[in-house]
DNA sequence: TTCAATACTGAACACTCTGTTCTATTTCAA
DNA sequence: TTGAAATAGAACAGAGTGTTCAGTATTGAA
């Protein structure tokens, strides 16, 4: 099933739509972002917009979505060439790494100017993927925190870590800061979620 | 200099507004909440509304100054009550009681259905509080982690563990709470600020 | 090459919300 | 009682939203 060149076409502009965002977002923060300065910074008309995205906020999010797929099928590259038994997985420092490659969508989706839909958005998905990965690990025999209060934390935790090496512009290597992170949260988790780490 | 009439008078306008905006921050988010639904809940003409704030923003930041207000009048009163040497301070168990005693008010202030602005605005308060009182304690030659990004963690920390607790209407004791987050943090803040606690 | 389908343009529109202005009314203090 | 201050609320201009629609450009297929 070929794609046709009508469909390159409806692409080209979804694009120029998503790209707009995030440096606008950066400039004047979300909120004040208005679907006209959109349009403009995409030189497309309004009614273009409106044929593709239902608000501001559906534009938004559908870049979040992108964004996930990214990192996911990164994720599942990185996980292919390290398939050993003990080779375990990192999933704050694979986190800070895409972050650091795609730091100026980053910035716009979770930094000081962004909205607080996407933060919210970020913060469910990354809650759901901590319960997939962590909280089965969970000893809740000798863990005193309830999981999901852990899990809470723990991701907001993690953003508040990107947000602020984000917006310092990444003053360190992304293993640096994933080791920041870790010493400020591991021992937290042990307690939380009442296991020993290797 | 006696209190006039007047100003008791606007003293009863400004509380009618503070009061009209947490119930409706709670029923439809913060961003929802247009100047005419407050008019509607105060009972109050359009122009009064304008005489006293600038926006719906300015009412909130104000209410919030108003927490603050009370917060810190509460702890003085604490304070003064325990002046031993050794007496200590939790800053986040008063914080959770005070919490606690105005429920409603932070939940809609650090709640799910509160604005970004006042968000930061806690943050930010939060932040200068921590600075003052603890980061004065760090150790640098010990601490690996710099101190503002611990700060930016530990009030992040806190802000999640207070809006789980309020989102679920406080299923335990303010002392409870605050055990649950110095289990999460300690550690952590010992990593972060190179010192050993108590 | 022609033509119908699809995608985009952009003006016009109704709507909501904002923040200001202005006149009338109420409340208060002297 | 009267002047000053506070409030009421209608009217207004302006910004932004999301829809509609007639017209233009691009595409895929005959």
């Amino acid at each position: 099933m070929k794609q046709t060149k009508d469909d390159r076409r409806v692409e080209r502009t979804r694009k120029l739509l998503h790209e707009a965002l995030p440096a606008l977002i950066l400039e004047k923060g979300y909120e004040a972002v208005t679907v006209q300065d959109i349009l403009d910074r995409a030189n497309l008309g309004r009614s273009t917009f409106y044929s593709h995205y239902r608000d501001k906020d559906d534009l938004l999010l559908k870049g979040f979505d992108y964004l996930r797929a990214m990192m996911e099928k990164q994720h599942r590259s990185v996980a292919g060439k390290a398939r050993g038994k003990g080779a375990g997985f990192n999933l704050s420092l694979e986190l800070f790494r895409h972050a650091q490659e795609n730091h100026r969508l980053y910035k716009a989706m979770v930094g000081k100017r962004s909205g607080q839909m996407i933060i919210r958005q970020a913060h469910k998905y990354l809650s759901g993927l901590l319960k997939e990965h962590i909280a089965p690990l969970a000893n809740t025999k000798k863990s005193a925190v309830p999981v999901d209060l852990t899990v809470d934390w723990l991701v907001s935790s993690f953003l508040s870590v990107l947000t602020w090496w984000l917006d310092r512009n990444m003053p360190c290597t992304a293993e640096k800061i994933d080791e920041l992170f870790r010493q400020l949260t591991m021992p937290g988790i042990q307690a939380g979620l009442g296991f020993e780490l290797q």
